[in-house]
DNA sequence: AGGGGAACCCGTACGC
DNA sequence: TGCGTACGGGTTCCCC
């Protein structure tokens, strides 16, 4: 499940490993995954392109060639970009890019609910321009989070994780910086307070910051670009953490499904 | 506007 | 051991 700060850590990690490599071959095993063009599209638009750019946006990662053409990665639960000499015993590969190095990038998803876009310049920007701000730019300030939670009667935590609201925030950083921040997950979002509102953006950046600092969360199923788990796991205070003690207070977390159907861990304790 | 539910996927866990 | 079923989890879409 990889929201910012573990699309943000593959990123990185890509952008400065491959930039200015050249794709030699292209290749689609599985069609379902591809969105934007048809599977014949995506292998005939990638190759021969050159890598320029490879950066995020929400939970994406952006791979951005030559002629303002861009595959938007989502991976989702299980998908993952993986770098390194080519295997082909992957028997969840989903796309190979062959590089000019004989490296090879590949997205692999177990349970293809992950999807690979290619967008023209257009195309990216019109699917941008549908997401949120994202909250660790310098123009998302407090005032810009207050914004984000005005005019709607929905919980907090259901607007947090909004990407039409707010770009790049998923269950596991939404239910800690609402921990960090001592502030009730149901709470209609319009409620928060001046004050709030301040304390949770300082919270919300700072969890991302950490996270990404930690090289991501790997509860489950997510690996980097190589193959590796990110460690913040260890430092999660909230998420995975219902009916343990809190932290802080020591009442244990209440654990309910009752805020979009997922799972909200919180302290009645120490989170009005 | 927003809540509910289905669909998308398939490995894992669990019941029998 | 093996078979059947429930479950998860973000997003989209459809219905109410």
């Amino acid at each position: 499940m990889p929201e910012l700060p573990e699309t943000e850590t593959i990123a990185r990690d890509l952008h400065a490993a491959i930039v200015g490599a050249r794709i030699v071959a292209a290749q689609v095993l599985r069609p379902d995954v591809v969105r934007g063009v048809t599977a014949a599209g995506c292998a005939r638009r990638l190759h021969r392109r050159t890598l320029q750019r490879v950066w995020r946006r929400a939970k994406s990662v952006v791979l951005s060639c030559d002629d303002a053409l861009h595959a938007v990665v989502t991976p989702r639960f299980t998908g993952a970009l993986i770098l390194g000499a080519p295997d082909v015993a992957d028997a969840y590969a989903c796309i190979r890019l062959t590089l000019a190095d004989d490296r090879e990038l590949r997205y692999t998803d177990v349970r293809r609910l992950g999807t690979f876009a290619v967008f023209d310049s257009a195309a990216l920007h019109a699917w941008s321009d549908a997401l949120g701000p994202e909250p660790l730019d310098p123009a998302f300030t407090a005032e810009r989070l207050s914004e984000c939670l005005r005019g709607t009667k929905r919980a907090v935590k259901a607007v947090l994780m909004d990407q039409k609201r707010l770009a790049g925030v998923g269950n596991i950083y939404a239910n800690e910086s609402l921990w960090r921040a001592g502030i009730r997950p149901a709470r209609r979002a319009a409620s928060l307070t001046r004050h709030e509102c301040a304390m949770l953006h300082h919270e919300l950046t700072g969890v991302l910051r950490e996270a990404i600092a930690a090289r991501g969360t790997s509860f489950r199923d997510y690996r980097d670009a190589f193959g590796a788990r990110g460690s913040y796991a260890a430092q999660l205070q909230a998420y995975g953490r219902g009916g343990q003690p809190c932290t802080r207070c020591g009442r244990v977390l209440k654990i309910s499904h009752a805020i979009d159907g997922r799972a909200t861990v919180w302290c009645a304790g120490c989170q009005r």
